[in-house]
DNA sequence: ATTATCTATAGATCTATAGATAATGC
DNA sequence: ATTATCTATAGATCTATAGATAATGC
């Protein structure tokens, strides 16, 4: 039996690795998501992944960049907290809004990781989330919303704390954004 | 010059590993912490530490152990929140709440870490957040404030988010605990 | 004599690189 | 001929263990 060797496509192997480095970093996060691993969902070699994209962490900057920038624009500001709610709190959910976040819960520690991602994820979400309220401090109220999202993606995707973890979405949903109202509303 | 041997007391060099463990788990993380690091700072032998603990993992569980206990029982329940809150938001807070928030967010990833503290750490906030509403569904509730507030600390305290990084703690304080009370007061 | 501490190192990863191999395009 | 892919491995960690050394208590 002759090795396989993989179709001579670059752009296609590049996408191929960055698709797997996707779903890998927001699965493990970055630490624990070796370069093997990567090349290996991706049907790919190794050597490839330097290759293509330098080092481990510009491959991590490469994904936060990708997926930073689609997620965002498809969806109306008034409806974004209850989409990035229900994407979070939806458990079958790879797509969207949920990976942003797993990726940027999973790898809070590493500090690569969290300089790049903090700008791309954060940046966009608390922005468009600040256009819902005329309050002065519109941008602080608007990352306290998003740090209620971030925390119950944690609760939930990652401690897996009950009753959180399996309570119904829409019921999370209407609890939060009854109480998020106050918050954006209360001009003084 | 002669190479120094540690004082011969077990006990001490045990709880100067758990110490020096405690902190260094909160500052990088599980991952990002390695048991050499953890005997360094604690002016111990590095052999001494499986020797008293077994693995790094079970040190780990032995950290979580320790810290959870004596941090909620000093706080009333209706002082909570704002106590977590302003620990968080304490820049130069390494006491208390503080240090198990930065742990649980740190080691987000690792899952022995996010299996054990889960428990420890999560469980005695959300019994005594819940003693504060008495809503049917008042666990569920309190997962959502305590969410808020690992929230709060991952976006200030691990990415540095603007404006929440600098904004200034009684004004956040005021903020959340408003939105809150509409969490915890409406009983239907 | 007991046992806390230390030395030395095995064994398992993991990132990254150098250079060989082989598939495509001219 | 160019260049995408693959092999093999260097070099750097990191956890964990086995066994030597040395300080205390009887």
């Amino acid at each position: 039996m002759t090795r396989e060797t993989r179709k001579r496509d670059a752009a296609a192997t590049k996408a191929a690795l960055l698709d797997a480095a996707s779903e890998l970093f927001a699965e493990r996060g970055f630490d624990r998501t070796t370069v093997r691993d990567i090349a290996d969902r991706a049907g790919a070699n190794q050597a490839l992944l330097f290759r293509y994209f330098g080092t481990k962490d510009q491959l991590f900057e490469a994904v936060v960049a990708r997926n930073g920038r689609q997620q965002l624009a498809e969806t109306a500001p008034e409806k974004l907290l209850g989409a990035a709610l229900r994407s979070i709190l939806d458990p079958s959910g790879t797509g969207g809004a949920h990976r942003a976040m797993a990726t940027y819960l999973r790898s809070a520690a590493s500090d690569s990781a969290s300089t790049a991602i903090r700008r791309q994820i954060g940046d966009e979400y608390a922005r468009t989330l600040a256009t819902l309220t005329d309050a002065p401090d519109a941008d602080l109220r608007a990352d306290l919303v998003m740090a209620w999202v971030l925390g119950i993606g944690l609760v939930r995707g990652i401690a897996t704390r009950e009753p959180l973890a399996s309570a119904d979405p829409e019921h999370v949903c209407d609890l939060v954004i009854e109480a998020t109202k106050t918050l954006l509303e209360r001009t003084e």
